[in-house]
DNA sequence: TTTGTATAGTATCGAATCGAAACTAATTTT
DNA sequence: AAAATTAGTTTCGATTCGATACTATACAAA
């Protein structure tokens, strides 16, 4: 008899979308909504730029509207701050609160988060770069922004003595390296 | 300067959950909502004794009330169609209809599916390993079924001429041994 | 058999989600 | 300066979705 080693792609696909949705917190256990957890999360990793009310909507494939809406509904709860942004009148960059630190903290557990930290740091490595193939692979086809970190982002600017992204012109700091940008375009694979 | 190399668990996990978001279909284009091509798609992966609404429910974590509906609304388009089980009165197998499966096969550009299928055969092995370590991972905290297909589940009985699941007893034939199955249970980690 | 419990699925209702559209205000382009 | 973009908000209504309660079948035990 013939044995099967892989997955389809189908089912991949399927067993990725299972892992999604099975590790959303359930309900508004704890007072907060799915969509809301998924907005509080994005806050938290998102860098400086991106922290945004569209940078949301672009992350969670939303309407603006429906990201205004949550945004607005988390800034009620005292969980996210607006801190109006200095270049831009129109725009406010969003920050946790302590509380809302403390809220994600402790919901930390069971995600899927917490799934891939527990991977071996080659498997996790591998799986970074699957994802990030992937990431590129629907780019196209859906003319969506990138989602990314700016170690591969092109740019990236190194050079000086301390990092800074070209496109916005400022300073990167240490957090901010490693956090989500919603302007993220990998070096080497063209885009923009 | 420091070179960031790799993607931190949480950023990880973000993009996942966009990857998901990001490829499911936009609202009610061609008139199925997001829900109805999660179902959709399920009836069209799922083996024999999975492709239930209760099955369904579990693959998506949504309750069974809301599994009922959707699938309620499919049969009513024509796209799936129930087939009473013969040992479990209670119970309808569902199966495509060809309206169904063409619908499914029209809408197959630009899904997560067809990304991961462009992967290069190692990557996606590579992917397929990750991905089952952490579904087995999630297993137990949140003691749900896994989701998986027959070839790396202890319920083969591959020992015969022909495969058989000796958990239904039922044999296996070629579509079914490629499956998703909600009854999975894999070889060499325990549980159940 | 009967009784009890678990499971597959349905129906209903109300709250929450979510997107569309129309809008304001600030920014950038021409 | 006018026109076109972009960030964000608001309102409204349709849809979703889960909780709860329900029916019917299956299975287990006495």
């Amino acid at each position: 008899m013939m044995t099967i080693r892989e997955q389809t792609a189908d089912n991949l696909a399927a067993m990725v979308r299972h892992l999604v949705r099975a590790t959303e917190p359930d309900g508004d256990q704890d007072g907060l909504t799915p969509l809301q957890w998924s907005a509080l999360q994005y806050v938290g990793l998102a860098n400086g730029m991106s922290r945004t009310v569209s940078g949301f909507a672009t992350y969670n494939a939303t309407s603006k509207g429906t990201a205004s809406q949550v945004i607005k509904s988390l800034v009620d709860k005292r969980l996210v701050r607006r801190v109006p942004s200095r270049q831009d009148a129109r725009s406010a960059e969003l920050v946790l609160t302590s509380s809302g630190r403390k809220r994600l903290e402790a919901e930390r557990r069971n995600t899927l988060a917490t799934a891939i930290q527990a991977l071996s740091d080659a498997d996790r490595e591998r799986f970074g770069t699957v994802i990030a193939t992937l990431m590129n692979e629907l780019r196209a086809p859906h003319g969506r922004v990138q989602l990314g970190s700016c170690h591969d982002c092109r740019h990236l600017d190194a050079g000086g003595n301390a990092p800074v992204c070209c496109r916005t012109g400022s300073r990167l700091e240490e957090p901010d390296l490693l956090a989500l940008c919603a302007a993220h375009t990998p070096i080497e694979r063209g885009g923009n």
